[in-house]
DNA sequence: GCTAATGCATACGCAGCGTATGCCAGTGAT
DNA sequence: ATCACTGGCATACGCTGCGTATGCATTAGC
């Protein structure tokens, strides 16, 4: 039983470090947070770290890979609630643009990790959320609901809106009013993708 | 003639650091540039750089905005090549595809600059290239090509969708291949705004 | 022509990243 | 059960690089 808790106390420093990072990188960004002061609000030191995530980038995509799997997961729940695909799927690209508003999501996934990242992130960990979405759209395509396309060239394209609308959203001084627009003219142009006929 | 002279040789060397910022900036990325090897590639000094710049944020912003600048003015020409307003605005949107791949631009003006200078820069600088889209989104609409709506947040939304759609052709193998594929697709989510009547 | 101001260089301090080294606990074999 | 050993984590060091304070030279105003 020893075996347990030893690889149990190594999870837990993992997640530690982790749980730490993500705090301090949604609160003072990746630039803005110190590797030492970080570590010891998590009661560890950088040994720790670059031992489990070689440096700091190695973190934050760690940190990152985890808010997105979140995010996935949320994002999920929330189509599924919606018996008819099209209404979940406006659902959910309305929930994206909410969860884009929230303070981590916002530094960490959308400015932070692809400006410190690169190419290496966008390809491997925004993945979820962009592969979950084209699927939706690839079967929204087969029944008919909107027109034939490239369903991950559309999910980027989307996302990319969604995203930039947020971060627009975000900059304001009222955000509420903001919200209320973007989600209409976003629906507009969502519903601009549906089969005529 | 002095005085003349006098101003000249300052806006020469702040011509210089901003020249050189950005082909550092571009190359090796904002955090990966040091503003001693940089300012020495432009025979000067970080005494230079400071006086003029305030500090290494204040200088991405000037190269940003200097290149936004260009953006905004290589757009409006191919904006104004073709009589029909409607395919102007498409031209623009491929044309905006194709500056978004240029590494220069993708680097600092959409990856680093919003990562590092937040909502300060998203409202500032960028804005020359929104708002010229915003404003010929305000001209189809009183013409009615395309349906009512906030031009500026449409502007934004489909800013996001191209800025997105470059970042995941860069990161490929066959950029051309991916290109025709993203442009068909903005081709078709654009057209989705159009009034139907 | 003398002084004030401005453009820019030099010199310094300090924070922070990464690595090399060391220690201790837990693991597996005899 | 003991002992060698692997691996998790801490400590210590060097180096890079930003920002600031200071200094010098040239130019502008009176």
């Amino acid at each position: 039983m020893t075996r347990r808790a030893r690889s149990d106390m190594i999870e837990e420093t993992r997640g530690k470090l982790i749980e730490a990072a993500r705090r301090a990188f949604g609160e003072e960004g990746y630039a803005g947070t110190s590797m030492d002061t970080f570590t010891a609000s998590a009661g560890l030191t950088r040994g720790a770290l670059y031992h489990h995530f070689g440096d700091k980038k190695g973190l934050l995509l760690a940190v990152a890979e985890t808010i997105d799997a979140e995010m996935d997961l949320r994002l999920a729940a929330i189509t599924e609630s919606d018996p008819d695909i099209w209404r979940g799927f406006l659902h959910r690209c309305r929930a994206y643009l909410e969860m884009a508003l929230e303070p981590e999501i916002q530094r960490i996934v959308l400015r932070d990790a692809p400006s410190v990242l690169g190419a290496a992130y966008t390809q491997a960990s925004q993945r979820q959320c962009l592969t979950s979405l084209a699927e939706i759209l690839s079967r929204l395509m087969a029944q008919g609901v909107i027109d034939q396309g490239d369903p991950d060239i559309i999910a980027r394209l989307i996302n990319g809106a969604l995203v930039e609308a947020a971060l627009w959203i975000g900059e304001g001084d009222a955000p509420e009013g903001r919200f209320a627009s973007v989600a209409r003219n976003v629906e507009r142009l969502l519903s601009g993708l549906k089969a005529r006929h």
